[in-house]
RNA sequence: UGGGGCGUCGCCAAGCGGUAAGGCAGCGGCUUUUGAUGCCGCCAUGCGCAGGUUCGAAUCCUGCCGCCCCAA
């Protein structure tokens, strides 16, 4: 403990706990970044007691050599360290077989299906946080802290959930599942600071994680071959097929398995003599068969959701100065849509898109935002084309 | 063994005597807690083969090879 560093940050203010802070508990989920380490070393710092946990959630020997995954081998010890550096407790579960079920294998399934999967998603919704969540209300803590960027904020009617100050680094895609319930348990203190302030503190701190690069990528996919392990987990995922244009019928050639394909997909068709790019338009799993067209028939005018979650109000009806935005990828910008249906409680909704999307896969998350708040979202089911 | 046409990068395709467009595919990079999109860069000393004409040929001539079409 650094008694001497002087601390611009408030504790309190970014664990949103009240003071005094002394005989409070904070449980980190600790993954072996820098994140998460940081997240711990501010807990420790504020005088709570302070509990890192790390989930094992897949094997080493899969992921032997992976660089910035999480929880496997290196990630495992590097948390323990900083954990040993902080003084604080510290404690790893084996999850690796929940995890297998409900992530690795729900992946697969999900590409033999013809979906592209976010298994960071699924991770977040099992593992994460409902495994997570329930050990620390057993531990007595009062909250649960994630290395997550992204904003808590308290409003009218609870716990709010907004975009991470940075908007390079902001993670609310992958959150949109969150519960109203964990919301109001959980805590995310990077969500209002830039990754150079906490690289910053992870060197003043003295974390041997402080240089340790950003994970990215899926952690249980060793060397970004994640056919290949759709393929081990589920061999029936090598089954070969016809690529055919969606249009003509023509079939354009042939490929090893409708798992190597995502909606809107443009590279690896290896279909040469185009006059224009081809484009994924669709995948009919059952036929084992990829269609294939101009980017035009991407064009995308509406989106079924279902298995919807809704965090905190939806924006006043009466105010449409604030209009509802989706984002349809992680990596998409968010997009002026109206919403029909309702929001929430696992219902079916549908997102009407103001402008024709493009590249919109079943599997993907449609995460709604109101501004910066996010206020839910959904599992894209079913698309229209524009 | 008649007549006609064609053979240029993996695919499609310009060029028609002046020293190899472009598109598609592919590769590399940027971005990024889902391998999407997008953007940037690379990608034929050689034009079926062998000769010849010419200062100079993928472009003209000759022969050969290989395809395709028409033909009672």
């Amino acid at each position: 403990m650094s008694m001497l560093s002087p601390s611009p940050l408030d504790e309190s203010a970014l664990f949103q706990l009240a003071k005094p802070m002394a005989g409070k508990r904070i449980v980190v989920a600790m993954s072996g970044g820098v994140d998460s380490s940081v997240v711990a070393a501010l807990a420790a710092r504020s005088g709570a007691e302070v509990i890192g946990i790390t989930l094992q959630l897949y094997d080493h020997g899969a992921a032997s050599g992976r660089k910035g995954a999480c929880c496997a081998g290196d990630d495992i010890r590097d948390a323990r360290a900083v954990a040993d550096r902080l003084g604080i407790a510290h404690y790893v579960f084996d999850h690796a077989n929940s995890f297998r079920e409900e992530v690795i294998e729900r992946f697969a399934d999900e590409y033999l299906a013809g979906r592209t999967p976010i298994p960071c998603i699924r991770c977040n919704m099992g593992p994460k946080f409902t495994d997570l969540f329930a050990m620390a209300r057993e531990l007595g803590a009062d909250c649960l802290a994630t290395g997550h960027y992204v904003r808590r904020e308290t409003g009218p009617a609870g716990a709010e959930l907004h975009r991470a100050v940075d908007p390079a680094r902001d993670q609310s895609y992958f959150l949109f599942a969150t519960t109203q319930a964990q919301l109001e348990y959980l805590r995310f203190p990077l969500g209002g600071m830039p990754k150079a302030e906490v690289r910053r503190i992870a060197e003043a701190e003295g974390l041997r994680v402080a240089a340790k690069p950003d994970s990215q990528d899926i952690c249980f996919v060793p060397d970004g071959d994640y056919a290949q392990v759709v393929r081990s987990v589920r061999p029936a995922g090598a089954a070969p097929g016809e690529i055919v244009h969606v249009v003509t019928g023509e079939v354009l050639g042939g490929h090893q398995g409708v798992i190597g394909f995502t909606v809107g997909q443009r590279r690896g068709l290896e279909i040469g003599g185009q006059p224009e790019p081809l484009y994924v338009i669709g995948i009919d799993a059952l036929a084992r068969r990829v269609m294939v067209g101009p980017r035009h028939l991407l064009a995308v005018g509406a989106a079924q959701l279902v298995e919807t979650n809704r965090i905190g109000p939806l924006p006043d009806d009466a105010l449409p100065d604030v209009p509802l935005t989706a984002k349809v990828r992680s990596l998409a910008k968010p997009v002026p849509v109206t919403l029909d249906g309702t929001l929430g409680d696992g219902s079916t909704a549908t997102i009407r898109f103001a402008a024709p999307e493009y590249g919109v896969a079943p599997g993907q998350a449609a995460v709604i935002y109101a501004g910066e708040r996010i206020i839910g979202g959904g599992w894209i089911e079913t698309t229209d084309a524009a």
